[in-house]
DNA sequence: ACTATTGTTATAGTGAACTATAACAATATT
DNA sequence: AATATTGTTATAGTTCACTATAACAATAGT
């Protein structure tokens, strides 16, 4: 699918899309699918127990080769974050982190203050960064 | 230098980081530098006439080759950003550089995907980042 | 039981990014 | 004029991401 020569081949389940190829980017498709199974997890668009795309589906559906899906799987599992059952599918892990909240508070705090930072370097406002979380949000539902 | 398991090299002109090289990120370095450069401009810590760093020193400074640099930079003069002048050096060129929605588009996209893939890692979800960014916004008005 | 579907493993090849190193060419400095 | 500094060019080798292809292994469905 071509976006203002922005190629992008996504895969939807049901009517959100679960993983999109950016190939022009740069940042290598193995990653991209770790960050975006990530991300889907962190909107709530995949919850503990959903199952994944196969290996199969998914490589035809990015049109990319089916060692790179299982590279992207693989360092998920290992992460913990999905789990692998060979001959039934790909599984949304049931693990969720134990923290308490004032050091949850503290650790999003960190992470938001780096990705302002970052953000700011490219000559983005808090603004943009905003509405740019909205839209995904928006997205998903 | 070392921020949370994010290793981040930095050159600073003054008091502004004017490239900073990611290595985890996956984006080539070439790139980066490329990209930074345009942005550094459209900020406004580069102006026209402005010396950028030998490519030498940033290679030094980076801690990668040189011949990384030289290709950075030569993309950036074919594109009209900088202009090379063999024996005295690199400057901002008066050609202001476009950075076009979709480039920008496509940065703050990896910046809010990346933040999102780690804050999944967490635990937290979508709608606790933007609560939290929110609050920050609150604060800064 | 058989078959299809799922994930797994293995091998081999290609291209891009990066590194190391050396020599060359133009300009600035002394 | 001589030297240092700057960008340029060239060569060669390494690593990583990706592809193509094939066979294997476990589970689910019939």
């Amino acid at each position: 699918m071509n976006y203002n020569n922005i190629t992008i081949d996504h895969l939807r389940v049901g009517v959100v899309v679960l993983v999109s190829i950016d190939s022009k980017s740069g940042v290598p498709f193995y990653r991209q699918i770790i960050e975006q199974v990530k991300f889907a997890i962190a909107r709530g668009d995949l919850e503990p127990g959903d199952r994944l795309p196969t290996v199969r589906q998914l490589a035809v559906d990015l049109s990319i080769n089916l060692n790179t899906v299982i590279r992207g799987y693989r360092e998920l599992e290992i992460e913990g974050v999905i789990e692998t059952q060979q001959g039934s599918g790909t599984f949304v892990g049931r693990k969720r982190p134990k923290i308490d909240d004032l050091e949850r508070q503290r650790m999003l705090n960190q992470i938001l203050t780096e990705l302002l930072a970052r953000a700011s370097d490219y000559g983005f406002t808090l603004d943009e960064v905003l509405q740019g979380l909205s839209q995904r949000k928006e997205k998903s539902s």
